[in-house]
DNA sequence: TCTTGACTTGGAGTGCGCTCAAACGCGTAG
DNA sequence: CTACGCGTTTGAGCGCACTCCAAGTCAAGA
């Protein structure tokens, strides 16, 4: 697979996934005899994954120390473990401030939601109870 | 409040308030005879709010377009209801996505986990059952 | 009075993660 | 044969969100 090919299946710009090899995210690429990167399909695989720790907000220099150990093999696995232990826990954190943020964005907009409703109400006041409505009726202030 | 104590409530920077203020994130502050800004603590809930929007991936350039609709004030209401409700979609996908990260993560720390239990469980074999242990144990391929 | 320290401004610099440009090589279709 | 399209490289540029610097002002304390 060439470089065109996979950048359509992962997603990534060719541009990046050279990128991504220059700076040892993903291994240097088998060249043909026209030195153009040959890709095997499994590559795919890892590229999904990088897409999961960019996702969760993993700095890339965080994936490189990941993707070292990967390179390294056998013998770095109780590290690569460590490591994605460690994300797990900011991810769960960062979620845990979202739904929280989410709680507050709720109440902002059923505040908004609110004052609009009550508009709705004055502007609906049937006219045998609006006897005098002002001539020109004062924006309540926020 | 002058912006040091200002910094040191609302967790940012006076550099960063500055600049805040300069992109117009928060309204040009009064200045004493000194021209020195002085703040009123009402700001705090505003600062928090920002950061809110910040925490939650929104980016400086709609955060903008909030802010000056809340410059603007009376009769932008629905507008930024709007605005704010478009951005809590966008997180409660962004929260999905995490999610569904998490689980991937939980998967692939499992297999590690895992991989480390086999490896204990061949160590604490009895003795009596390694009558003869390889010499030069080779590690299982990945 | 002198020093200290917090403040002022405009503009430059930083770190991240791409993204693109220039100039060129290769190989297959017409 | 030639054009086309995809590939190659190095190195520069970009957008974001700060972050810092230089050079100066000002007020209060020793």
């Amino acid at each position: 697979m060439k470089i065109g090919e996979l950048a359509k299946r992962s997603g990534l710009s060719a541009h990046t996934i050279r990128y991504y090899e220059r700076i040892g995210l993903l291994p240097y690429a088998d060249r043909d005899r026209s030195s153009q990167r040959d890709y095997d399909a499994s590559i795919l695989v890892w590229i999904e994954f990088l897409g999961r720790l960019k996702t969760t907000g993993m700095p890339i220099r965080e994936m490189l120390r990941y993707a070292a150990l990967r390179e390294r093999g056998i013998g770095t696995e109780a590290e690569r473990r460590r490591l994605l232990e460690q994300h797990r826990e900011q991810v769960r954190a960062h979620v845990a401030e979202l739904q929280a943020c989410l709680l507050v964005l709720d109440t902002k907009i059923a505040g908004y939601a609110g004052e609009e409703q009550r508009m709705k109400d004055y502007d609906a006041t049937p006219p045998e109870r609006r006897r005098k409505p002002p001539a020109t009726r004062k924006a309540r202030a926020r």
